[in-house]
DNA sequence: TACGGGATCTGT
DNA sequence: CAGATCCCGTAA
């Protein structure tokens, strides 16, 4: 099959490298979402964090358990858990086997080039849509992420993926347009002050600021 | 087996 | 700022 935009497909190799490159590096790359019968969301990742070993926060902190599994293994599977009972956060794996890190995506700005959502979007009430998955439970929540999913690997074809920034974004960014902030990570108790969360200063889908 | 708290979000 | 709501990790 002829497909030139499947050379935008992230491979797990991009993936093979530490948390701390691999978040930044994030930003500005598409998530894709795909259900079985073909539909797809798309969004551009405008807010990550990483989660390293020998960090406080990082559920691989304590070693391997049934949960934190997947994070020990090779980069470029989705690492996905359940918080608060009720929401879903999803992760990149990334680093080498048996070094347990992962980014979590944080924020989506949807692809909405047509003005109506997809049906997937539309239960959503009273949401302004580039909020929609503005933070990491509400990105789970509009694109139907849950446990189910955990161990995936990214890879065009399964439910999730990841594509490279287009050439015209990359261009931008170089320019200094889409400036990337730096700064501490969001709701956690432990490794407060290890400043391991990026995001698009200008975006209206960041979760806070 | 029991218990306390969590990488969140919403409505008050 | 409290409540929802479930699972996980730790201790017993």
């Amino acid at each position: 099959m002829h497909d030139s935009a499947s050379t935008a497909v992230i491979s797990s190799d991009w993936c093979s490298r530490s948390s701390l490159e691999l978040a930044p590096d994030l930003i500005g790359c598409t998530l894709v979402r795909q259900w079985p019968d073909g539909t797809q969301v798309r969004g551009v990742i405008v807010e990550t964090e990483a989660y390293e070993p020998g960090d406080p926060a990082c559920h691989a902190y304590r070693g391997m358990t049934e949960r934190n599994r997947v994070m020990f293994g090779p980069a470029g599977f989705v690492y996905v858990y359940l918080i608060y009972g009720m929401y879903h956060c999803l992760n990149i794996v990334s680093d080498y086997p048996n070094i347990a890190s992962a980014v979590l995506i944080r924020a989506l700005e949807l692809e909405t080039t047509p003005p109506q959502l997809p049906s997937k979007m539309t239960g959503n009430k009273n949401q302004s849509p580039t909020r929609l998955a503005a933070g990491p439970g509400k990105l789970c929540r509009v694109l139907e992420i849950d446990r189910s999913l955990n161990g995936t690997l990214l890879q065009q074809g399964q439910p999730l993926w990841l594509e490279q920034r287009t050439p015209a974004w990359q261009q931008q960014f170089d320019q200094g347009l889409h400036p990337l902030t730096q700064t501490t990570r969001i709701g956690l108790t432990q490794g407060v002050d290890l400043p391991w969360r990026w995001y698009l200063r200008d975006s209206q889908a960041v979760s806070k600021r």
